[in-house]
DNA sequence: TGTTCCGTTCTTTTT
DNA sequence: GAACGGAACA
């Protein structure tokens, strides 16, 4: 008999969600089911008691697989659901290491799959994965061999390349209606694009390289197999999905094949919070899942929201009331305040900035600590000028979203020396490397790697003759390389070695080495972390390091930071205190996002989701002009921002509209341009109040 | 062959 | 401001 005392903590809808198919027999099989989950309606909370649920009921725990958005989400979901398993049983201290095997992002549990049945599907088991960036120079290295860059018009750039590709295979189209659809100022190039990706493709299969897109590709093809569909089909009882409004059309084809007729399928998600479509992501699968099966799925909706207060969940009810589209459902909340969410007026950016960090210091000494606060933008770039305040303040700060540690220069430089050694195929990790000497260019590199055709790769280096200047620095990448590959270096001694041969090069093409030498240094403690070189590769493109790599005075973990982060990266999460950077139009929407209407309909949804992060304040601040510094040939001027559409006249009732600041500094931007529109008015009463606040 | 400099174009969100 | 491609120079 199991004890159920857990279920006592959740509302009949959580309940009915997480006990589907196991009320009559208390056997693990249970058809499909949909959980549409409203933003805080406890989501995570049900999930984890589901799978809690299957456990206690006897679900073996290494046949469960757990999907989820990110490996944070991951650990999280698996933390809570061994806490409910252990007080139910009685104990009391938490097994350390998770039973769940199976659990993590689409693609890092793609790429486990695809290294155990490689072999069976002709594939190298020793594959690397490249990120986005590594795809994109190695389509660009293709695209420079076919001839492409040199046609009189200008060939779509490396970037817009891959896009176009990654939209094909992720929404599983014709290239023809992704260029028309997607991409129309690219038509003309149609058949050209085909050669590209053919050939492409053809050197990523070479280079025993797969791109981020392969991993569900090549998982989705392993499932159109029929005997190998089975076996992999039969190594999980249940499957459950989080987030199920981001996943796109290879992704649902994957779980056809896992669970064709639905036996043991859970998904979970909120199709107002779908926010993934330039991903390929559609809504379309959350839509369409409970139809997909015979008899259909069952549908469970979340409605009550346990974060928010009222009057947030009000305002942000409002602005997704407009949505062209609406399927679900009405959140509500007892969480009642007398405190709408703030609408706030500010001058301009620098305005903007100023509120923010007074208003933050403001709750910090109110009791509100900082990580218990969050600063949300469109754009990774949005935060540049509050960042900047927030140093010369002293106010720590971590920030999520945009450039990655990862993604930073010199990181890569080192991490294409390990990831050649561990594929010295990979010709474009072998480019980058060869490049970082002296002396050396792309004419050289190329004919580097042409040498290492059909022999050992170190036997190929060992006899290559390099241009004088580098002979020195040749020799030295030889032997490393030597070590790296057949010196059988341990792991992660070899880390080390690799850093000792970086460091001149890094000095050599960075001024402010010192500075990215730190970045390493954090690489190195990741690195140790990692019993394989393999795995370290691996797990570091699939599951980087998501904070960025700014992090001159890294914030210990009990130490008190303030959150700043993309809406993007926000998913999920939650604070006391909230605000929303620049809610203007050219923002949020984005006037690049803003081409079609279902691109408007996402950013509508970006803005619902930001404002649901709120606990019990909320601000939108809305700048109105902005002090453009980049517009080289006019010089430096105004633009000036209206509120955004998303939040029309009619629903400025649900917010407290405020200007600030309520008695204008003193301080003004200096009038340094002809097109600078001067606001005496402000000047006036900026006299009263006293600078340098 | 490699490096530097200049004019042109594009500029988001992430696994 | 970055990334790209072409052109001039070492």
């Amino acid at each position: 008999m199991v004890a159920t005392s857990y279920l006592e903590s959740l509302n009949p809808a959580q309940r009915s969600a997480v006990q589907h198919g196991t009320e009559a027999s208390g056997a693990n099989v249970s058809g499909p089911l949909l959980v549409i989950a409203g933003a805080g309606s406890g989501k995570t909370n049900t999930l984890a008691h589901r799978v809690a649920h299957l456990l206690l009921h006897g679900a073996d725990p290494g046949r469960i697989l757990l999907l989820t958005f990110s490996r944070r989400a991951a650990a999280e979901m698996e933390r809570r659901a061994e806490r409910i398993v252990a007080a139910t049983r009685g104990q009391t201290s938490v097994p350390g290491r998770s039973p769940i095997s199976w659990s993590g992002t689409f693609h890092a549990l793609g790429a486990r799959l695809l290294r155990m049945y490689a072999e069976s599907i002709g594939l190298d088991p020793g594959f690397t994965v490249h990120d986005r960036e590594d795809s994109a120079d190695l389509i660009n290295l293709v695209r420079h061999e076919l001839g492409l860059s040199e046609k009189e018009k200008r060939f779509p750039l490396k970037g817009t390349c891959l896009a176009i590709y990654s939209r094909a295979v992720n929404a599983a189209e014709p290239l023809d209606a992704v260029l028309r659809k997607q991409f129309p100022w690219c038509t003309e190039w149609e058949s050209d694009l085909r050669g590209l990706f053919d050939a492409y493709v053809e050197a990523k299969q070479k280079q025993h390289v797969l791109d981020y897109d392969d991993l569900l590709l090549y998982w989705a093809e392993l499932m159109q197999l029929p005997a190998l569909a089975r076996e992999i089909s039969a190594l999980f009882d249940h499957v459950l999905v989080d987030e199920y409004q981001d996943t796109n059309a290879l992704q649902a084809s994957i779980l056809r094949g896992l669970k064709p007729d639905g036996t043991g399928l859970t998904v979970v998600g909120d199709d107002a919070q779908a926010i993934y479509g330039f991903r390929a992501a559609s809504v379309r699968n959350i839509l369409d899942f409970p139809n997909q099966f015979q008899p259909p799925a069952t549908v469970v909706t979340l409605e009550q929201n346990y974060r928010s207060t009222g009057p947030i969940l009000q305002a942000s009810n409002a602005v997704i009331g407009f949505a062209r589209e609406r399927f679900t459902k009405d959140l509500f909340s007892d969480r009642t305040s007398s405190e709408k969410p703030a609408l706030v007026s500010v001058q301009d950016d620098l305005g903007q900035v100023n509120y923010i960090v007074t208003t933050i210091l403001e709750n910090r000494e109110g009791g509100v600590p900082l990580k218990q606060q969050a600063v949300l933008f469109r754009t990774a770039s949005h935060s540049a000028m509050l960042e900047i305040e927030l140093t010369r303040r002293n106010i720590p700060f971590v920030k999520f979203g945009g450039l990655k540690f990862i993604e930073a220069a010199h990181v890569k430089d080192l991490l294409a020396v390990l990831r050649w050694a561990e594929n010295p195929s990979d010709r474009g990790t072998g480019f980058r490397v060869i490049q970082l000497l002296d002396g050396v260019g792309p004419g050289t590199a190329g004919k580097v790697l042409d040498s290492m055709a059909g022999r050992a790769p170190t036997d190929a280096l060992a006899l290559f003759r390099p241009p004088a200047k580098a002979i020195d620095k040749w020799r030295d990448l030889v032997l490393l390389m030597q070590q790296l590959i057949d010196g059988g270096a341990l792991w992660p001694a070899a880390f080390d070695l690799a850093r000792h041969w970086y460091q001149p090069h890094l000095e050599h093409h960075y001024p402010d080495a010192v500075v990215r030498s730190g970045d390493l240094e954090q690489l190195g403690r990741i690195a140790a972390g990692y019993s394989t070189r393999a795995r370290f590769l691996t797990d570091l493109t699939l599951d980087p390091p998501s904070a960025t790599s700014d992090e001159s005075g890294v914030p210990s973990r009990d130490d008190d930071y303030l959150i700043l982060s993309t809406i993007h990266s926000a998913k999920g999460q939650e604070w006391k205190s909230v605000f929303v950077l620049n809610v203007v139009d050219g923002c949020i929407p984005s006037d690049l996002g803003a081409g079609s209407s279902d691109d408007i309909e996402e950013e509508r949804r970006l803005l619902y989701v930001a404002m649901t992060r709120a606990k019990d304040h909320l601000s939108l601040v809305v700048p109105h002009r902005f002090y453009m510094t980049q517009q080289a040939r006019s010089g430096d001027k105004h633009l000036y921002a209206m509120r955004s559409r998303f939040i029309p006249s009619s629903i400025t009732e649900h917010f407290d509209q405020q200007t600030w600041p309520r008695t204008v500094r003193a301080e003004h931007t200096a009038v340094t341009s002809s097109v600078t529109t001067v606001d005496l008015g402000a000047r006036m009463r900026g006299r009263w109040r006293k600078t340098g606040s």
